[in-house]
DNA sequence: GCAGAATCTGACCGATCGGTCAAGGTACCT
DNA sequence: AGGTACCTTGACCGATCGGTCAGATTCTGC
């Protein structure tokens, strides 16, 4: 018997299934999300799910991979060009529009990044931060400026999933106001500042 | 038996088992790790954890208890004083040294606090950081306050564990370092700057 | 209409999960 | 020696885990 509540999408489930295990992973954990909790929030059954995916680990991967495929290409645009203060200015733009188009993916690999080590895709993520970081930081950083740079990137990534659970239903950001205010408060951090040296 | 007069007292088999399992729930996961994981790693049988603790989730409160006992207190001083940036700065400073002296736990519940809702002392520690949050900031804090106040406390709270992710083994910060560092970046952050407003 | 590919599902597998229980070990008390 | 309170453990339980597989159903090109 065919479920019609499927019946009539138009979307492709495999798109579905990953955006319903993107949800699932960046809120409950990848390893605390269970196949069968998929299904049921998608409205298959376990064994779809893994007939469109070949495992759990390969679901991860396409979940999360083109929000890494993303952050590479940032990350290579700024290592191309310059580190001048209006160059890290639109870095900052770019990362943020990055983060608010990524943002369940982002809170996966960034909360979950170290206990997932040995999935493939996780390792991309890590490589691609950690290479951010060298990037912005000069190697004689000071740890004043590791500190900084961490701050800003986890506090950012953090704030745009978890955040939203200190706020009241009826008091929700704006994706807009959103927007303005990360990049506000990121400039102040990363950018040079009157008498504070960046590096 | 209480009281043990030896010179060389043995560690509480429940101590052990609590900071094991602190390391555990931090960087792996709440659900992810296994009573099995724990006892194994604490070198006892699964059996023996469970008769230091009714639960897994009795050995969660146990461990992260005390942690939120201590905030909570901070947050209580905070509140009870005045809201100067004088004592903005003192807040901060004991706050810093809060998370350097519980930063297992911290981490714990800062990652997984949306996903153990269930839990008492989850509960308990996601209502005083909101408390921390509606202190610092205003009824009519903007929304650029409230996200620095979230990028700070997030950024820092996982630059304590996950940040150790991103370094060299022989590049590892000093704990005083990195106490001075935070201090600094959350100043600037919390506390109000020239041509700058914080509320 | 019909063949074949694509999709979906229930039954099933071994492993592991959190948790219970009774038996045994050990140290100190009288 | 017995008693007893504390500690540790293996055997065991039902449930669920990720994953396999054969078969039923739907879709598509001819």
């Amino acid at each position: 018997m065919p479920t019609d509540a499927h019946a009539t999408s138009r979307v492709r489930p495999a798109d579905e299934l990953r955006q319903v295990a993107l949800e699932q992973f960046s809120t409950v954990g990848f390893a605390a999300t269970s196949l069968q909790q998929i299904a049921d929030h998608a409205g298959y059954s376990k064994s779809s799910v893994l007939y469109h995916f070949a495992s759990k680990e390969a679901l991860l991967e396409s979940a999360i991979g083109p929000a890494i495929d993303d952050l590479e290409v940032l990350l290579g645009d700024f290592v191309a060009g310059g580190r001048s203060p209006e160059a890290r200015a639109v870095f900052i733009e770019r990362f943020v529009d990055f983060l608010l188009g990524n943002r369940l993916a982002v809170h996966t690999f960034v909360n979950q990044g170290q206990s997932l080590l040995d999935i493939p895709v996780i390792q991309r993520a890590n490589t691609a931060i950690r290479g951010i970081a060298d990037s912005i930081c000069a190697d004689d950083a000071t740890v004043v400026e590791n500190i900084r740079f961490g701050v800003a990137l986890a506090g950012a990534a953090y704030m745009l999933v978890a955040g939203a659970t200190f706020r009241d239903e009826d008091h929700q950001f704006d994706d807009v106001e959103v927007r303005a205010a990360l990049i506000t408060v990121l400039s102040e951090l990363l950018l040079p500042a009157d008498g504070r040296s960046t590096r």
